[in-house]
DNA sequence: AGAGACGATGTGACCGTGCACATACAAGGA
DNA sequence: TCCTTGTATGTGCACGGTCACATCGTCTCT
């Protein structure tokens, strides 16, 4: 009877080397590909490699090379649909590299939170980080704690001097209010996210854009907080002001909060007010009505930062990408004036 | 000048010990608690550690222990908004433990892809496993594959013998429909999720179970794909058969489609016809009408899994949870006949 | 008082890799 | 022919922890 004993230990590098008639070096290079290594002896390895279904023992050669082939992932997200999205396009580039992907959701964004969330992440000795950190904050503190690991954001803080990249959301919003102009509205309002995300200040920048541009007033924005229960109360108290004929809504949630808002208090979209959001979550296209948003590429978004990213960790030629294109999708909540 | 030299080697348990004045063990024993220490010697030790801002290496850990205090997510799922926010409880509760988290994304779910992704998660020496493969097939499979690492699915599978857990969500179908039923209504539709997903078996036996407690006319379900797209095509066809008075449908995206099918071909809810969903995703408070559903609170459902596993892990009682309670939200789309 | 038990600490080996260096042999140039 | 150069492989150690065992002193029981 051939009882396992105990605790079948794994096979190692030197129980292939055995099994081959080599030395466990040899094996060593056979699998790092070392360009000096015989057919003939690398096909005896890979073949004992196969029989004993042999596997390499990854945090053994994390502590010998102080590489760990692990991505973490910083996220400060309360779970916005974008950056989850994001997060699925991160994954699956870093795993289609050979990196495996840790990922810790930040629950507070103080500088303390976010110190010792990145200090969690250098114990696990992850190769690199990629930040979902929105908030102009958290950017600031990552740059001021002088972190000796490689990193990117997923968002583009104005005058960053990091690796960052993001979709064009000055220009997405720009186009988005672009839009309600070419319709002929010239008293627009912008329901913009909270202060310290970056991308509410780029969305806002857009909006302030087109309009400064087309010589239109514009109307300080209205300061949300990303959720549906909050576009549903600013719908209330726009409600009350009628100084204005077009929303543009700095993501779709609130957006949808709106159209209730405006919906409860007798406000008629469009015949009355036009409204655009940005995101184009998957339900946008069928609430009433349905809402003409701005389209972007989240996950597509992630598999750049993971590009940018292992470019850096390798030392290599950190690659270019042009801005990620947003593409506006007119729907029934924005029509004519 | 004190230019670092090279590469800072990161301070090690000897390094500790020196500076310590003990022996390297000793200062082991303090990182792991040993009851064995005069409180005197541990607080030299400490005191060392903090002026070395010393750090344990998790790699040479694990290699010695052959544990990585890490756990990892299998998911296969599209993005669903369920299973992401378990996620991040799940993420939430295993960090607060000490266990990091390695999540990888199932793109397809045949067998192969399930053994490739639960082998690479072997090779990262992950402690547990949670799994949040909701179809029934990749459920079989992870049962057939005598996987030697304790897991935890967060769907429940009819007779299912591993440890499993989630929200009841027959119960919540079940009360969804006798809701309906309590309205009035006779003629109930149910739309389904995939044939394969354990999520849609039991929401459709809740429903089933419902009608046949109450005499009911059951009707042969709907399949859909959990989009809103599906749910707006299904509107479209059901619109030209009017044998119905409401409609149960298995999450709220497709319910939310459906309404929109129903507005564009003229049927009007709640007045000529009942909606109710299942899941209670945010904006289901803000669509027109808005959907009365079922809610679930997904992020404790991750938490309980960790729990368990963590149990598993470290051979303690596995906590026997009652089935998570889910709510019905009333709304406007559900109105007597 | 002597022996055993226990508490507090130290010593050395070992986990499974990769790296630096050594070695052996073949090929090529002076 | 001898030395240099390059290719293919082997040897020993280091990485940073934990574990098993040894040691030493103190307390307690007979």
């Amino acid at each position: 009877m051939s009882t396992a004993s105990e605790r079948a230990r794994m096979p190692s590098i030197r129980d292939v080397a055995r099994l081959a008639g080599v030395s466990h070096q040899t094996v060593s290079r056979v699998l790092n590909d070392h360009p000096s290594i015989r057919p003939e002896t690398k096909a005896k390895v890979l073949d004992a490699i196969a029989v004993l279904d042999y596997r390499p023992n990854l945090a053994a050669r994390a502590l010998v090379t102080s590489k760990s082939n692990m991505l973490g992932i910083l996220a400060a997200t309360v779970g916005e649909f974008g950056p989850t999205s994001s997060i699925v396009g991160i994954e699956d580039a870093a795993r289609e590299e050979g990196y495996s992907v840790s990922t810790l959701n930040l629950s507070a964004t103080t500088p303390e939170a976010i110190g010792s969330a990145l200090r969690q992440l250098a114990r696990e000795q992850v190769d690199g980080i990629v930040v979902l950190a929105p908030q102009v904050r958290t950017f600031h503190v990552l740059k001021g704690m002088a972190v000796e690991m490689p990193f990117v954001s997923l968002q583009t803080a104005s005058g960053s001097d990091g690796v960052t990249l993001s979709a064009d959301q000055v220009a997405g919003a720009r186009t988005a209010t672009e839009h309600l102009i070419g319709l002929g509205h010239s008293d627009i309002i912008h329901i913009a996210g909270p202060q310290d995300w970056i991308e509410a200040e780029s969305r806002m920048r857009g909006y302030l854009d087109a309009l400064r541009e087309a010589d239109l007033p514009t109307f300080p924005p209205i300061r949300g907080d990303w959720t549906a229960d909050f576009g549903y109360f600013a719908g209330q108290e726009l409600a009350r002001r009628r100084d204005f004929t077009a929303v543009f809504v700095a993501n779709d949630q609130m957006a949808i909060g709106l159209l209730h808002g405006f919906r409860d208090a007798g406000i008629r979209v469009p015949e009355d007010v036009s409204v655009v959001g940005f995101d184009d979550i998957p339900v946008a296209a069928h609430v009433a009505p349905t809402l003409s948003t701005v389209h972007q590429d989240f996950p597509e978004l992630g598999r750049r930062a993971v590009r940018i990213l292992l470019a850096q960790i390798r030392g290599e030629q950190v690659p270019q990408f042009g801005p990620l294109q947003t593409t506006l999708r007119t729907r029934e909540s924005s029509a004519p004036r």
